[in-house]
DNA sequence: ATAACAATTAAGCATACGTTTAATTGAAGT
DNA sequence: ACTTCAATTAAACGTATGCTTAATTGTTAT
């Protein structure tokens, strides 16, 4: 079960010549002993959460879906209120839309979005909470 | 308490002239007759959160909170688990630390890192819910 | 004091991303 | 059919950001 770490062989300092047991510091064979494994798993799992993060990091995206969860808005109204052009507002919607976070329904010429659920709200709610704590 | 759109003179297409009382698309009058303004103080509510979410939106820095959710670790050990060097890893924790996410402490030469609070976990948690779901 | 190692900081580079402008699609009205 | 307007798409540009390499700080050991 104890692993060996002579895997990594890219590692730190380019100068350092690769031996099968490299000098980490002393701590991490300490720690990690038995559960290297278990935490590599771990880093798998956090592949494709950073991409809904991602949506939400644009300010104007967050502003949006703001809006939105008051009211149904139609692009040329989320363009008024951001004061922003309306292929700008589109582009972010088209992201918003991709992740899910928003559904578009078409009436006429305009085209209105909601939130699509309630995830989002409650995603933003708890970064709030954080944001507003001084810690 | 009805609102002037007056105020929107920066807006839509360039090569149309300004008038007074622009014509958007009917709906905005419609839907959002008295509500402008409370729509408008949402945004101002936005303005920090996306600082927190532009963290979160680096998959190194969502990785990186991953293992910290598992154990404290020292950034030769994060390095090498994340097979990066160490200051591509000091330098996100740079910012985990300034946004309070992550704390720092020191032990000998090793400085070693832990969560700052469960509000991350929660975040990540409800964020994966979503990113799980098939809508 | 000097050497060795962990960590941070700084500078440079390459890529990613948001906005702008222009062109295109879709729908309603004349 | 043609015009008008809402929305999307495409191309181009400027900025922001993450990684690399190199230099610096801080700590321990000899």
């Amino acid at each position: 079960m104890a692993q060996s770490f002579a895997v990594s062989s890219r590692f730190n300092t380019p100068g350092e010549a690769v031996v099968s047991e490299p000098d980490l510091c002393g701590v991490y064979s300490l720690s990690c002993a038995g559960s290297e494994v278990e935490l590599r798993a771990k880093l798998d799992e956090a592949a494709g959460l950073s991409e809904l993060f991602r949506v939400l990091a644009d300010e104007t995206r967050t502003r949006i879906l703001y809006l939105l969860s008051e009211q149904e808005l139609c692009v040329c109204d989320l363009a008024h209120l951001l004061d922003m052009t309306a292929p700008a507002v589109s582009h972010h919607l088209r992201l918003l839309r991709m992740t899910r976070l928003v559904r578009s329904r078409r009436e006429g010429k305009q085209v209105f979005y909601t939130l699509n659920d309630e995830h989002v709200l409650t995603i933003i709610r708890t970064a709030q909470e954080h944001y507003q704590e001084e810690s």
